[in-house]
DNA sequence: ATTATCTATAGATCTATAGATAATGC
DNA sequence: ATTATCTATAGATCTATAGATAATGC
């Protein structure tokens, strides 16, 4: 009845392959470091480690457990990432990493506010398959609030940067006529972004009664209609 | 710059003198139990444990760090909380309680829906004053949303009592010509509370540059402008 | 030669209990 | 007599390091 829910648990970028480890965009043709196995093992403990961190937090998460479910020792699991900062650092960049392409292809190029707005509906929609994903960046966010967290940082230009495209994005709409004159832009976005990590609270907390995507897909429809000019 | 903010940093029921622990409204004469020594005790134990665990979550915060901020032994404490599940317990029932009595205050009886949210505005004014209390509400809502947390039960509560008061609030405005007909009550609930959780947030975050309060003081203005007959 | 992985172990916590002693208030 | 509190300690974690061995790929 309550409890675990029978709910699709995916990530963002658990399915792009080995690149997943620390490769990233090095300048050089050289595509990641070290031998195969070796990648291999950094890409299963970059995806059990971020649902550790999801289900446990950053604090309650434990590299006995990491490993344990990596198939690995511990100092296995310290060969490839040197302690518990870097390893939380590497899963949350990854993450970010990923959720950036993944809007930047809803997106497109310079957005309109309209634009920017479809795309986060699109995420919403995304997000009803990453549950996890979701329960991640709250709980990070919850954790690093207080200060002292290695997330702390990247939460906070988590909620910066999605109110500055909005911000730029409406920018674009004023002058090409998407939408009238006289809204107050920063209290948009603030507005935007509240509703939908609101609609991300209230449905972690119960998936199966909080229609939290359609929910925001209507809500957006009525924003546009009350922003035409 | 970053980091720990000059915030004022107050709970619910802090000053509430030493009814804090766990007496409630006992149905019997007998205020509290045990002497006076133990219930001051049990008093300053959750005051500290509230900061601890608003700091560092359920999992963070430990018993040794809250016995020696509460100047007593490990065992000194665990006198008077069999254990930390037990201790949490009383923290979380004891802040529902007090927030519960403050909104009660704000809304009065059998409240309309333009009173309730009055009421959510004016609680939203006091938090401005609590960001600890904000931010243990937020911790532990997202610790708890994966199952097997002690605060899972009261966190959905929390959620689920604050859409049911509006609900009810507006089918009574609805009875009374207070608002338009023809409008979702159940989806104007969720979107209202995702409004209020999703500027904490943001404020969590950001406290200075948030004006939490305010913000959702204006939106509170042009809802129920939009619901008027 | 470089990379990947292991066993063994140090040292710091953490929660909780056993059992004794001191303070309180009828 | 009841309540409050302590010292001592058990037993389970947890993170991290030292130092050795095995696999990989040029």
């Amino acid at each position: 009845m309550s409890g675990s829910s029978p709910v699709t648990r995916r990530f963002p970028g658990q399915d792009a392959g080995e690149d997943a480890a620390g490769t990233g965009a090095d300048a050089a043709g050289r595509r990641g470091r070290g031998y195969s196995k070796g990648r291999a093992a950094r890409s299963r403990i970059l995806r059990v480690a971020t649902e550790a961190f999801a289900e446990r937090g950053y604090r309650g998460a434990s590299l006995a457990e990491i490993a344990r479910a990596s198939e690995l020792s511990m100092p296995g699991l310290l060969h490839h990432f040197a302690n518990k900062d870097q390893l939380f650092a590497a899963v949350h960049e990854h993450l970010e990493i990923a959720d950036q392409r993944l809007f930047d292809g809803f997106a497109g190029e310079d957005p309109s506010g309209f634009g920017v707005l479809d795309a986060f509906v699109s995420m919403a929609r995304m997000n009803l398959d990453r549950w996890e994903y979701v329960q991640f960046t709250h709980l990070i966010a919850a954790e690093s609030a207080p200060g002292g967290h290695p997330g702390a940082h990247t939460s906070r230009e988590h909620f910066r940067a999605a109110r500055q495209l909005l911000v730029e994005g409406f920018t674009r709409s004023l002058a090409q006529g998407e939408i009238r004159t006289g809204v107050d832009l920063d209290r948009l976005a603030v507005e935007v972004v509240a509703m939908v990590e609101g609609l991300q609270n209230q449905w972690l907390q119960e998936p199966e009664a909080i229609a939290y995507a359609e929910h925001f897909a209507t809500w957006v429809e009525d924003l546009k209609a009350s922003l035409r000019p």
